[in-house]
DNA sequence: CCTTACATTTACGTTTACGTCAACGTCAAT
DNA sequence: ATTGACGTTGACGTAAACGTAAATGTAAGG
């Protein structure tokens, strides 16, 4: 069993491209629990994960608490019925959301689909009209 | 030809669900340039065009100077090679992270997804466990 | 031993995107 | 004439997400 390989602040910082200080910060607002090996810290896969986890939510424009209460969402052990309904919703909140992202990514894609035709079509009569000088 | 109808801010606001403040404040950045009737503001449907986009480039989580870049670009009559090839390198970084997106989306969808289906076997649990009390 | 490199905490600074008064104009309805 | 309802311009406040020193620790290499 691959015993189970720790990270160096730098190392993650490194690997996701963020500073260290962001990193630091993801700890203070409760996303990242490393722990220490004296004064410095220790990340762990867990940890890792919680990074990735958290550079995709902010790559979606969710806000650091936003993804600090998915997170909690996806670990806690919720088992009573209310509690699993609540959990229901929450997804289907976030599930709606993502549904009209790729709606207006779809959106953006068509035009920039457009803009690029129309460059392209430019890009030919510029490209004759240099050309036939 | 349907006179091209203008809108008020409450108008703007109301549809689009954002705050007057808030409207005013895309105008200050340079995202919309209503016209006046006397010190009122009138909008085109250009201005709500422009809306739109904003708060689609918002909940994609752009921020508004880059939505001002982008909707600059999208007017800008560039006709040189040089500028439609710039042109052209601006849309393709724009689709990447686009697709960059999507692929978060799709990864989110699928964690959702898992999610759902752990919920909804606990509930089943659940049930079974309440009907049989 | 001294420097270099990386780590830490504390703390103040900064940008973005508005919110929130305050003070005022204006037009319609009572 | 006054009361809303809606609009305006400042101007200050604020939450979020770090950036940026400053002062300090500490382990490794020359």
């Amino acid at each position: 069993m691959s015993a189970s390989r720790t990270f160096t602040i730098a190392e993650l910082a490194d690997e996701f491209d963020v500073t260290p200080r962001a990193i630091r910060f993801y700890e203070d607002v409760g996303l990242l629990e490393p722990s220490r090996a004296g004064r410095n810290r220790v990340y762990t896969q867990r940890d890792r994960t919680r990074l990735k986890l958290t550079l995709r939510g902010k790559r979606l424009g969710l806000s650091l608490s936003e993804i600090l209460q998915l997170v909690r969402m996806y670990d806690s052990e919720a088992d009573t019925a209310p509690q699993l309904n609540a959990f229901l919703d929450v997804l289907r909140m976030h599930r709606s959301q993502l549904e009209q992202q790729l709606d207006d990514i779809r959106v953006m894609l068509a035009e920039i689909g457009q803009h690029e035709q129309r460059c392209r079509r430019l890009l030919a009569g510029t490209a004759k009209v240099t050309a036939s000088r």
